[in-house]
DNA sequence: TCAAATTAGATTGTATAAAATTAAATTGCT
DNA sequence: AGCAATTTAATTTTATACAATCTAATTTGA
């Protein structure tokens, strides 16, 4: 491949990957709607769902999220009574996250989801295992190259 | 799987996409600041670096964006030379981008992105072969079916 | 023991994203 | 030709993202 070739669109595995994520996120925001939830705050519900009482630290590094975009989200559910935000009392710098029974309670309802999705895109299990697979690798060779 | 596992976060693809998408963003932003521009306005530039002369509208088909996301986008490519914008004479509804001398010869810097950015991944030039092809047979499924 | 360094979270400023609305222009139909 | 329906670009509103900076709490080390 020519360096005018390594230029095109077609040519770029971050283009696909960043048309990709938007595209399917797309997807999921009129079922999200139903919860009256948006992608980010469900992705928030999902790491909640599985531990909660994480930091804000601890839930931003789990999801490749800082303070910045956390901080106003986390308020907004908050707001929304899906969670509730406490100062811890051993270490005063951290902020807890823990759901509200309303939010624990919103899983019921989002045990759904992920078949409909499914549905929508037509992909079988095989395939998502194995793309699930390769884009984790590729998740951690950046982790690791970034780190140095 | 049961239905608490396929709401945990490492069994979704839609988050591991999302996360991979943004990290290799991140891995471009200060490689792309060199050139003084934003991974937005790169996709936007290897677009028109293909062809030039697009309308608003065919380039929002092109890169997934809508026309909320690129008129503030492409003023601001305008403003700092690297686009001109104009209404096409046979038809005032539509909005004609062309690069300027110095938004094309913005490519010759361009040219060793791409390599940059591989030697950072560390990923083989095999695997970014297949997983741009499974990647872009997903994004088809969407398409294809967000059509209905 | 206390000043310096570190850390977590909040804030600020800039840049995307996308739905909904508005305004303008064109097209098709009569 | 004339006008209603359609198309399109731009605007508005809401919600992320993230770098950089700031503040308060904690830890470290001389």
């Amino acid at each position: 491949m020519n360096r005018d070739e390594m230029l095109k669109l077609d040519n770029q595995l971050c283009f696909v990957l960043y048309a990709c994520s938007r595209e399917i996120i797309r997807l999921y925001r009129p079922v999200l709607a139903e919860l009256g939830i948006t992608y980010t705050q469900y992705v928030v519900l999902m790491a909640l769902w599985e531990q909660e009482a994480v930091t804000l630290k601890e839930l931003g590094g789990r999801l490749y999220l800082d303070s910045g975009t956390l901080t106003p989200l986390l308020k907004k559910m908050e707001a929304a009574g899906l969670i509730t935000r406490m100062r811890c009392p051993e270490d005063e710098r951290n902020i807890r996250i823990l759901l509200t029974l309303q939010g624990r309670d919103l899983k019921h309802s989002a045990y759904r989801i992920p078949e409909k999705i499914l549905s929508m895109t037509q992909i079988t299990p095989e395939d998502v295992r194995h793309l699930k697979g390769q884009l984790n690798q590729l998740l951690q060779k950046i982790e690791v190259n970034s780190e140095k």
